[in-house]
DNA sequence: GTATTTGCAAACAATTTGCAGCTCT
DNA sequence: AGAGCTGCAAATTGTTTGCAAATAC
């Protein structure tokens, strides 16, 4: 995954203005190990520099997602921000409902995926979600939120 | 698939108005081959019903969705809807990217993906986009479109 | 010094709500 | 008749834009 310094100086090469915003930002996205909405950007960011627009926070999050140093992905819940994947190799991800951290999974199924009807692959999406082993053991400690994590997987 | 008279039924059980547009809604969606964006729906009842209004249209998609009767997506480009598959074994689905018809993927990855780190697996998501054989027939003979059939699948 | 960034206000799109009148049953 | 629909206007939420002042290089 990418560092901090990395990623400023990936903005750096591309002409883009290292400001100290940008390198909170960078920050913030290096060591988060989940996915970020802009709402959640913005509260962080808003901690430290009052007076923070969201205007910004948009416009930074686009400007590093067309970089390519973030990826955007459409949640129910909404759109959500988090480092590119660095690994060269196609993988898909387990996504905990909880922490919303995400762990990779080597295993495509397109492999195993015949087309019927001469239907043309373009691309695919496979996404697990539940719950990773630290959030289920947190869970185990506090009894009011023990109950999400019983429910049935499919 | 539901048919229009079993689609009104439903909502009737349910103690629910059945108004003309509420047919019409429901033609729409029983001969509907793809997905349909709330403008989509707007746009077509619009035709027939002067002086619709678009929250009506929202109004009535989500009641049809809380009732089972339409299941809501979220695209990259929105949230759409289409029928409630009524097929009770659990399946996927490949998507035409032109023209939004669903083809039934009995295949199952979850089946052969194993979980890592203890993660429990409470839902999943796999879907896969591309063209179907009506479509790229019809991109065959249009030189224009014909592009756009050509991107790398993976 | 100059091109980029920023905050502000305002625009925008998609969706939801309150309300008064109209309509299905 | 009466509960449930509908259209209207207005509110909400999430995101984008134009502009002048501030800032990085």
């Amino acid at each position: 995954m990418l560092s901090m310094e990395r990623i400023i100086e990936i903005m750096a090469e591309q002409g883009l203005r290292i400001t100290d915003q940008r390198k909170t930002l960078a920050r913030l996205f290096a060591e988060a190990p989940g996915y970020l909405s802009a709402k959640d950007v913005y509260d962080y960011m808003g901690q430290k520099y009052k007076g923070l627009s969201f205007d910004t926070v948009y416009r930074n999050l686009r400007v590093m997602q067309e970089l390519g140093v973030l990826e955007q992905i459409v949640f129910e819940e909404g759109v959500k921000f988090k480092l590119h994947c660095s690994e060269d190799h196609h993988h898909h991800h387990m996504i905990c409902l909880q922490c919303e951290k995400t762990y990779p999974i080597t295993f495509c199924p397109m492999q195993l995926t015949e087309s019927p009807d001469d239907f043309q692959v373009v691309k695919h999406k496979f996404e697990v979600f539940g719950y990773c082993k630290d959030c289920r053991e947190e869970a185990a400690q506090e009894p009011v939120k023990a109950a999400a994590g019983k429910r049935e997987a499919r």
